[in-house]
DNA sequence: AATTTAATTGAGCAATGGCTCAATGAGTCA
DNA sequence: TGACTCATTGAGCCATTGCTCAATTAAATT
């Protein structure tokens, strides 16, 4: 009876998990307190209570890249089979809700200091988790790099750069032509010949 | 007497004006109607009886953006010089306003058609106009490319995604580190192994 | 001067959205 | 059973913001 409207777990969960969902659903800006808390099946006034709006947009936000700086590398993946992953995932249709959630946070933190910490965590997790994948590439041989942490850097921008251009819905770009962008950076990383 | 308050020009003028000047102070999204008037001198009712806002404001924001096509690569500029240019205006102090319109538009077109509309003329301009300098470096043996429109949109993307870094705060990113980013993927364009 | 037309005003409307707070319910302890 | 605590409710507050509209002023026309 008491779970056909309301989910498991008590208030203050129900509330975070559903902030989660809704963040899923429509962004960071254009989720709303009242969202969280119809969907948590939940008075208005149970929300405040718990939480501050910011401190709970931002835990929740955080909570969804939380796992993602281990996923760079999963557990007895080649390094080659990571950076194939990675170029296959990266623009994937299923990285749209995380791209948007992405920028969204990108565009808040210089107005929100919840925001911005953990945007500042998760960014810096991410990207030394992709830098150390780069030099193990280098240990183990299948590719080499002058400097694996700027070649990190720079795949990280223009993904983020290229991320942004489909979500902005310019015409010349889409999921398959980012994706050569983005191999043939890495391509070039390596020392093969200037890319096409 | 009538210019202590009110700038030269009408009632019209003088909001487009104020507006233009508006969004360079405030940004896309901060900037309201009642800043305008107010910058404008003139009624609030005024603004609305020209204008509809989101229109207003798509307009001024292409007109910030108007000149930047042609200025990629000005009159008698060699195509080296206008590339060094380029690089070194790129994260310059005086184009974070740019920045940070030019990122507020591609956060608000996927909802704001006039946004949209301006932001598919001016990005369509600056990237071709880009691409047409690079295949004049080819052309003048200034450096070589296989494809300069690939390379174009490489470039475009990286320098996006850098600037959005530092807009958005991050702490390993500032303009002189950026630069050297882009740089180093315009030398592995040109066929210099990989970069450092 | 009279009339018409256009420019201009700003108080206020309506919708939005985070948050308050007095009231209610439910569980616990003596 | 009464007293106390904590969870919960939701109508409504309050500030924001694009926009309306009846009223006013200024300019042009006859």
């Amino acid at each position: 009876m008491s779970d056909v409207k309301k989910p498991r777990g008590s208030g203050r969960e129900r509330i975070f998990r559903a902030a989660v969902e809704v963040l899923m659903e429509s962004g960071l800006e254009a989720a709303q307190t009242r969202s969280v808390t119809e969907r948590a099946g939940v008075g208005t006034g149970l929300l405040n209570h718990y939480f501050r709006w910011p401190v709970l947009r931002a835990a929740a936000w955080e909570a969804v890249f939380e796992d993602a700086p281990a996923d760079i590398r999963r557990a007895d993946e080649t390094p080659r089979a990571a950076i194939e992953r990675f170029m296959a995932e990266a623009f994937a249709p299923e990285a749209r809700l995380y791209w948007r959630l992405w920028i969204d946070a990108e565009r808040l933190a210089p107005h929100d200091p919840p925001i911005a910490e953990a945007l500042d965590r998760i960014r810096t997790q991410l990207r030394s988790a992709l830098a150390r994948l780069l030099a193990d590439g280098v240990s183990s041989g299948d590719w080499q790099l002058p400097d694996p942490a700027a070649t990190a850097l720079r795949l990280d921008a223009l993904r983020d750069g290229l991320a942004g251009l489909i979500l902005a819905g310019d015409p010349a770009m889409n999921a398959d032509t980012a994706r050569q962008h983005l191999e043939a950076l890495f391509a070039m990383e390596c020392g093969v010949a200037g890319g096409g």
